[in-house]
DNA sequence: TCCGTGAATTAGAACGTTCCAAAAGACAAA
DNA sequence: TTTGTCTTTTGGAACGTTCTAATTCACGGA
C-alpha cells in the first residue's frame, strides 16, 4: 500500500514492471509508448493513488506551469471577477493560477512578488496595488518572466497592458448626461495619481468640451474610490451654488455611495439628480434604481489578458501589444428622463 | 552577471569563498554560522540577484509551506473577504497561500484540488463547493494532509470545521421579527441538500415554536441564494394569502433580491415588510434601508481557521476541534418600527 | 549470415536544495 | 605531546522528476 511517504515514478515502475522513463514518458502522454504499455502504467498510477510532483518536475523543465495573478483588492467584485475570468483561461489551458490578494498595499504587493518568484512562476498578470513605483515589475521582467500589467496602468513603464477604453467611456457617460439635458455635471472620486484618473477625467473634460459646456473646476472632487468616497464627494459636490445636478463617477462603488449620500439628503438619485457609474458590476443592475454604468467587459478583458499571456510564455517573449478593450454604455434608471423635456412639458 | 539561467546557492558560494552548505545555512537564518560570513553570503546574493528556488527545497524538505484556499465562490464578497482574512494570517507565519475559486462547480474544485496536490501543499482549507460528494476529501486527509471545512459543512464527513453559528444566528434573527409583533415569517432561499440550510431553518423554526407560533411550511421557500433567487422567493411568498409580513432571508444577497422584488410590488421594505438577512456583508450597512443582518464575523472566522490550519502543520496532525464561530445579530433599519405598537397607535 | 531500419524501452546524468556525518581549527586540560 | 571539547564549515548523498543518448528487439533485404 501508498504508506510511509507518497509514491514516486519508480513505485509505479516496479509495479509496472517498466523502466521510471517510461512512467515519464506515460505521464506525459508520449506517443513513443506502446498503447498496451501505456495502459498497464496507467493501472499502476490507478492502484497505488500516485500524485505526481509538479515541484521535482520543475527543477528539471525549462519553466513551470504555474502563473500568478497579483490583485490589488479581491473584496471588491470587479477585481474578484476579472481575476475569476483569468482563472478559467489558465484552468483550461493547463496551467495553473495563483492568486494573491495585495489588499493595495505595496509593501503586501513585495512579499507576494517574492512568494511568487520563489514558486518559479512562468508569468504573472497584476493589478498594481495603488502607490506602486513604476520600476517595481522591471526586475521581474528583466529576469526573462513575462509581466501584463491589467486594470490600471503605471505611468512611464513599458510593461504591457491589457485595459479598459478609460477615456471613451467617461466621455460617453458624460455624453449621455449633457445629452439628458444636463449642464452642471460633476465628477466624483479618484485621486491624480492614479492614471486611470486622468483617462477618465479626460473623457468627462473632453465631452464638455466638445458640447461647449466651461468645465467647473471646483466640481472635479477627489476622493477614496469606494462607497465611503461616493458619500462624501457627493456632500462637498452639494455644498457649490448652484449645484450640479448630475455626477459621473469614478467607478460603481462611488457611484452606489453618492446615491445614499443624495438620499440622506432628500434628493432621489434618477429623480432629481442624476448619476452614472463606471465598471458595471453585477450590482449595478439590481440596485434601486438600477445604475446606468460604463460595461468594460470585465470577464473579457480577464480572459484577453490571460490568452496574451499564455502566448507571451509560449514564445518566451516579455513583449506584447497592449490592448484597450471596448467599453459600452448601459443606460438604466439612475439619470431619469430628460430634464429639458420635463421642463418643457411642466 | 546573472545570465543564462537563474544564479543558485552554488555561485553564491563560490562568489562569497564557502561552500553551499554554508549558504543554505544562511539563507535558513541558522546560529552556527559565524555572523560576519553570514554577512558576506549575504553580500553576494544581494550582488547577484538570487532568487531562492521553493520547488528545489520542497523536494528534501519534509513538507512544503504553502497551503491551497478552495473557494466556493470568490465573486461573493462574504467568500473574497474569508478568503483575504486567511490570506492575511498565513502571509504573516511565512506561509504561501494559494487561493482557488470553484464556482461552485464540483468538477472544477476537483481539478483544483489536483492541481493544489500536485503543487505539494501542506493543507487545505476548503468552503467546498455546493453539491460536493461527503468523501471528497477523504483522500487528501488519509494522506496525511492537513483539511479543514470553513462555513460550510458536509454531512456525514469527519473533517474539522470552522462554521459560524448558524441556528443561533437565524434563532436571535426570528425572535427579533417575532418581537416586531410579526406572526407569518417567510424564510427565503437555499436548498435542502446544504447543511447550512437545516441549521438556519432549524434556527428559524425554533424560534417561532419558542413563542408559541405554529410554523406555516409553506412559508419556508426554496430558491437560490443570491440576488436573483431572493427576487423569486419573495414573490413566491408574496403570493400566499394571507401574506407574511416579514421575512428571514437564508443570506444578505437573498435579502437584497428580497427587497427589490418588494419594492417592484409597491411594497417599503423597512416600512410594511420586514427583512432581516445573514453574513452582515459590507453592504448591508450601505442599503437603503440598512439591512439588519446576523453577523457572523467573517475575518474573523477566517484567522481562525488559518491558526487551526497552522497548528495542524506544525503538530502533524489532520485532527482538531470543530469551531462553532459566535454571531450577533445586527439591528438596522430593514425591520421598520414594532408593528403591533403602530397598530396601536393607529 | 549479416546489416540496416524503425519502434519501444531504458540507464544515468542533471536540476537546486537540505541535512547528516564528518572534518578542520582553536583552545584548554592532562 | 596528546586528548578532548566546542565552534564553524564542508562534502556528498538524497529528493522525484525530465531528457539525451543509448540499447534492445524484431523484421526484411542483401
Amino acid at each position: 500500500m501508498a504508506s510511509r511517504g507518497k509514491a514516486t515514478i519508480l513505485d509505479i515502475a516496479r509495479k509496472a514492471g517498466v523502466s521510471k522513463s517510461t512512467v515519464s514518458l506515460v505521464l506525459q502522454g508520449s506517443a513513443l509508448i506502446r498503447p498496451e504499455t501505456a495502459l498497464r502504467v496507467r493501472k499502476a498510477i490507478e492502484e497505488v493513488g500516485y500524485v505526481y510532483n509538479r515541484g521535482a518536475a520543475n527543477l528539471r523543465k525549462a519553466h513551470s506551469n504555474v502563473v500568478g495573478m497579483v490583485i490589488n483588492d479581491l473584496t471588491n467584485p470587479f477585481f474578484a471577477e476579472l481575476a475569476v475570468g483569468m482563472e478559467r483561461v489558465f484552468q483550461s489551458a493547463g496551467i495553473v493560477p495563483f492568486i494573491a490578494n495585495t489588499a493595495e498595499s505595496p509593501v503586501r504587493q513585495g512579499e507576494v512578488l517574492k512568494s511568487l518568484m520563489e514558486q518559479g512562476v512562468a508569468g504573472l498578470i497584476v493589478s498594481p496595488a495603488h502607490g506602486t513605483s513604476p520600476d517595481a515589475f522591471e526586475h521581474v521582467r528583466s529576469a526573462g518572466i513575462p509581466v501584463i500589467f491589467t486594470m490600471r496602468r503605471l505611468s512611464g513603464s513599458r510593461i504591457p497592458v491589457v485595459v479598459p477604453d478609460n477615456p471613451r467611456g467617461a466621455f460617453l457617460a458624460t455624453r449621455h448626461l449633457i445629452g439628458k439635458g444636463h449642464r452642471r455635471i460633476a465628477f466624483l472620486g479618484g485621486f491624480p495619481d492614479m492614471v486611470v484618473y486622468h483617462e477618465r477625467v479626460g473623457g468627462y473634460r473632453e465631452a464638455l468640451a466638445a458640447h461647449g459646456i466651461a468645465a467647473d473646476e471646483a466640481l472635479v472632487i477627489q476622493g477614496d474610490t469606494n462607497r465611503k468616497g461616493g458619500m462624501s464627494a457627493i456632500d462637498t459636490a452639494l455644498a457649490f451654488s448652484p449645484a450640479p445636478t448630475a455626477a459621473m463617477c469614478f467607478n460603481d462603488a462611488v457611484a452606489f455611495g453618492a446615491m445614499t449620500g443624495l438620499r440622506k439628503r432628500g434628493l432621489e438619485p434618477g429623480g432629481n439628480f442624476a448619476i452614472v457609474g463606471f465598471d458595471d458590476v453585477a450590482e449595478a443592475q439590481h440596485y434601486m434604481p438600477a445604475l446606468t454604468s460604463v460595461a468594460v467587459d470585465t470577464a473579457g478583458l480577464g480572459e484577453r489578458a490571460a490568452h496574451t499571456m499564455l502566448n507571451m510564455i509560449r514564445a518566451g517573449t516579455t513583449c506584447a501589444e497592449n490592448h484597450i478593450g471596448a467599453i459600452s454604455l448601459i443606460v438604466r434608471d439612475s439619470c431619469g428622463p430628460d430634464i429639458t423635456e420635463a421642463r418643457r412639458s411642466a
